[in-house]
DNA sequence: CGCCCTTTTGAAGAAAATCAAGGGCAGTGG
DNA sequence: CCACTGCCCTTGATTTTCTTCAAAAGGGCG
């Protein structure tokens, strides 16, 4: 396992040049394993890694003061996280991992030796953070609907996942149903019943852990989906 | 006027050494007046500038197919948008005024010189954008009560104008209910009776178009605010 | 003064939360 | 092999929150 992934990741962006994937792929990082539901970064601690994502997936969240929990982002392998680590800026919210997942380490005077060296990098990991927060804004903007925000969110993984699964129209989604209600905001009770809604309609299954899409052109229009903001390639 | 506001906004966040902070102060700029609610950057433009507020209120908003709107961020005096620019990718939302205000035009072309030759600078605005994104994370935590997310807001604002108030438990808010409930995700009439509320706890009032902060420990108690988010100096 | 924009209030209805209970399934241990 | 347990999904009934629709009341400005 190495950065590679990172690099694809990053070159979806830019044209990477040939001696700065190397140095991508050439910078020093350690692995490190995170249990299914641990907290791999704590809100209020400040990183001195880097964080990319090598398996499995990932989230970030906040807590309120009723001690309820709203997922703010997902992250899937090649995503990064704790650009709070250049900056010096504690973390305002927790990364905690959705399934077994690995990670990569990258200390922070690696990544800002990258960044003053490679400009194609640094402007990659700009835009990369510019469509992480189009996708929070997204769902911000989507935060008023119950089904169209649940159809968003699967056509987002979806569309995210398209490059690495291929195409494919089924994809393991590895979060339970609380958990994808604190992604929406709503209740696991109510995101029940609204995944139960695009069920009658005919639009998706999700069984043993995998949602299948069965009608994605009609997904797409409940939800409203346009997936020029993610800055994938066709 | 000139970009003296900039370069304070971005020494909030970095030691600026003083060539640095002259590289910022001497970008060539253009101004370009918009006026209260004209578009000043439309949704899917490709812009090729960064736009610095110079006065006045800005906003960022997004439409939903239904024609409502949601209001993803607001933007005062000294903050910036438009980084897309560098990355050369399509604005996710559109930029609108809120008041008449004044916007500095800078070519994406002196951004990039700056960036690559003010290591400081540019670690200030991956800063700003941590702050930026905190803010909406923020806005996405709350949205679940409408008083505590209308009280949160209210603070938000309060602190960010500390710094050009200076300590004033008052400011212009020259926004209509409408749109603190596009901003909040909620209806105008919610918004009203949300506010009156904070009004009959005795917490706030608003009048003239200035909100006057009355028990700013108890807004923040109800509100759930903690500063520290926005990385402002005490 | 009269007009337009905004605020305010009321009443009815819809969406989502809450509370509660039952059911399936996988792993564990007797 | 079966009972037990824990976790998750599912459904029903009730309550709360917010929206929608409608109308009236400021308030500033030509």
């Amino acid at each position: 396992m190495s950065l590679n992934l990172f690099a694809n990741s990053i070159a979806r962006f830019v044209d990477l040049p040939e001696n700065e994937r190397r140095a991508i792929e050439s910078l020093p990082y350690t692995t490190r394993k995170v249990k299914r539901r641990r907290e791999a970064i704590r809100c209020g601690d400040t990183p001195s890694y880097l964080y990319v994502v090598l398996d499995g997936w990932v989230g970030r969240y906040g807590l309120r003061s009723d001690g309820s929990r709203r997922i703010t982002g997902l992250l899937l392998p090649g995503d990064f996280c704790g650009i709070h680590a250049v900056c010096h800026v504690p973390m305002d919210q927790s990364i905690v991992a959705f399934t077994d997942c690995r990670l990569a380490l990258i200390e922070v005077e690696h990544i800002e030796a990258l960044l003053a060296g490679s400009p194609a990098v640094a402007k990659a990991l700009w835009h990369a953070k510019l469509v992480d927060e189009a996708i929070s804004r997204k769902w911000l903007l989507n935060s008023q609907n119950s089904l169209q925000s649940l159809a968003h969110l699967l056509c987002e993984l979806h569309e995210r996942q398209r490059l690495s699964i291929d195409g494919a129209s089924s994809f393991a989604l590895p979060l339970i149903q609380e958990d994808v209600g604190d992604a929406l905001g709503i209740t696991a009770v109510h995101t029940n019943r609204t995944l139960r809604q695009l069920r009658e309609m005919g639009l998706v299954r999700h069984e043993h852990g995998f949602m299948h899409i069965i009608d994605i052109a009609e997904l797409r229009q409940v939800a409203n989906f346009e997936p020029e903001y993610l800055s994938l390639p066709r």
